[in-house]
DNA sequence: GTTGAAAAATTCCGCCG
DNA sequence: CGGCGGAATTTTTCAAC
C-alpha cells in the first residue's frame, strides 16, 4: 500500500476545523490559519484527491424525525465465515446504519435505528432474525448518547469555528 | 416537548439528498425537486432554526491519517447511577468518539478510534481503567467496517447526486 | 504559498399564486 | 403563507508569479 501523500500539521488543522463544521468558508480557514484562501483550496484537493477526505455529510437528529430509538446489536454467527454474506444482507436493511466485523464475543457489531420500539422489534425480528448465518443477536437499546465527535488529530485540545 | 415544526415530503428529501453530500449546491437540489434554490434555502433555514439539522461535518478516513484501530467497549459500572460521572471522565478522553448509556448487559457503550494496538493498550489501561466507577470493559476490536451510512428518512430507494 | 480576477453559489428581497 | 425569480454579496476556483 503506497503511501505517496505526507500530511502536515496544516492539513490537520484544515481537516479538525471542517470535521466540526464543514461549512465554514475556506476564506475564514484562510484566515485563522494565517495562510491565504487559495492554500486551503489546494490542500483540500490533495486530501481528496488522497482519499483522506471521503464526504461531506449534514447531521441530523433522528429523534426530531420520528426515528426515537437506536440500539446496537451483537451479533453471532453460525460460522464466522459467513461474515460477508450476513453483511451483504444487513445492507440491504434500511434502518442498519453501522456494521463491523469484529472480535471478542460478537462477530458483527451492528448499529440501527427506529421509529419506536414496535419497529425496532419488527426490524429485529422480521427482518435481522430472518438472515441465514445469524445464530443469535444480543441488542443493547440506547437510551442516551453522551458523547458523538469526530476523531481529535491536532495537537489543540480544540479548534473551531472563529478565527 | 412541543412539536412546532411540521416536516413535509420536501423537507425530507433535501435532508437526504444533503446527508449523502452536503456540499451539493442548493441550485442543483432545486433542480432535482423541481423547486426553486430560495425553497431550498427557507426550507434549510427551517430545519437548521428547528434543531434538526444540527451541522455539517466532514467524513475522514481515520486509516489514512494514522488511525487504524478502532475499538467497542462494553463498560460495566459499579453502580448505574455513577453513569454521568463516568461519560464526563470518559469525554475528557480525546481518544472515545461515542458513547451510550444502554440497556442490556453493558451500561455504558463507547467508540473509541487509536493509532495502533499500542495506543490502544494505553488509553484503554491508562485512561479507561483508571476512571472511577467502571467495574470491568469488554473490548471489541473492529476487523472491517462494512457499512457506516446515514439513516434512511425517505421512500425512495435511492436519492443521491445528479438530477 | 500567494495574489487577484473570473465564475459560481448563497443569500436576500419584492412579487405572485 | 409558501414558493418564485432576479440582484447583490460572498465564496470558490484557477491562472500566473
Amino acid at each position: 500500500m503506497a503511501k505517496g501523500t505526507e500530511i502536515d500539521d496544516l492539513d490537520r488543522k484544515i481537516l479538525s476545523i471542517l470535521m466540526r463544521n464543514a461549512k465554514k468558508p475556506y476564506t475564514d480557514i484562510a484566515k485563522q490559519l494565517f495562510v491565504s484562501g487559495g492554500t486551503i483550496h489546494v490542500r483540500m484537493k490533495k486530501l481528496e484527491d488522497a482519499g483522506i477526505v471521503k464526504g461531506y455529510h449534514l447531521a441530523v437528529d433522528p429523534s426530531k424525525l420520528g426515528y426515537d430509538i437506536s440500539a446496537f446489536l451483537g451479533i453471532y454467527l453460525d460460522k464466522s465465515s459467513l461474515y460477508e454474506d450476513v453483511a451483504r444482507e444487513l445492507a440491504k436493511i434500511p434502518e442498519v446504519v453501522a456494521a463491523h466485523y469484529t472480535t471478542g464475543l460478537y462477530s458483527i457489531f451492528a448499529t440501527i435505528v427506529c421509529r419506536d420500539t414496535k419497529h425496532l422489534r419488527d426490524v429485529l425480528h422480521d427482518k435481522v432474525q430472518k438472515i441465514n448465518g445469524i445464530q443469535r443477536t444480543e441488542t443493547f437499546i440506547s437510551l442516551q448518547e453522551s458523547i458523538n465527535r469526530p476523531i481529535h488529530i491536532t495537537d489543540e485540545p480544540f479548534l473551531d469555528e472563529e478565527g
